[in-house]
DNA sequence: CAGGATCCGGGCCGATACTG
DNA sequence: CAGTATCGGCCCGGATCCTG
């Protein structure tokens, strides 16, 4: 949202509040390529609650970042999926999967290194 | 931080945890190649407050993602740079930047469009 | 200059119960 | 199945004042 004058904050904070939320980026990532239901992600997400995953799923909505489809069935049905828009995101995730994976090699270095002086 | 049965998480989870702080990929931004004081940084960030500041900028310091040099001159003198381990966030950072400049040129066309129906 | 100490308010997140 | 409604805790972030 821009400023009165017109202008736009720094791209870098713009992307921050997109992304900011416990549950967003593990959320975009589960939906890379494939359509997921409801009860799909809140199974693929151990520890979130149903609000919660409501709440995340409803911001990302909002930003255009996944799209929303329900299907009036018996039970109903809700399919979500990444709107054009939120596929910009796919690069920011894999940096983040590489940062990850950086930072997990490293500990196991640190704890085997313990393991050896004990 | 592994688990009991020392397996680790999700690697986007990971990252998650550690660039999370609402001014921490800014920082981490200001920091590219460059050391930088912190006054002078809490000159770029308008809006945070010096304790604030201090905060996100130890919890960086104790993710090994930026290092703190304090040089005791008077009035003290405190540097910060990016560690080698930090600049993995660099193409994080990259990607952030190109996403947020895509959804502020969207914002602006939505602009443009509700200037020229009004 | 670069913080530490203290207090505080909000919203982020979670648990539980209920529903079309 | 896919939510809503309600409640509550807790921590993040901010304001203010003080210091080596």
């Amino acid at each position: 949202m821009p400023y009165q004058d017109g202008t736009y904050g720094c791209p870098v904070d713009v992307a921050v509040q997109m992304i900011s939320g416990k549950w967003k980026p593990r959320l975009i990532f589960e939906l890379q390529g494939q359509t997921r239901r409801f009860g799909e992600l809140h199974r693929l997400l151990p520890g979130v609650s149903k609000h919660v995953l409501t709440v995340q799923l409803r911001e990302l909505e909002k930003d255009g970042i996944i799209s929303r489809t329900v299907i009036p069935t018996i039970p109903p049905q809700v399919n979500y999926n990444l709107t054009e828009f939120g596929s910009n995101l796919t690069p920011i995730l894999e940096q983040m999967i590489k940062l990850g994976e950086v930072r997990i090699s490293k500990e196991k270095e640190i704890k085997d290194k313990d393991r050896g002086e004990n």
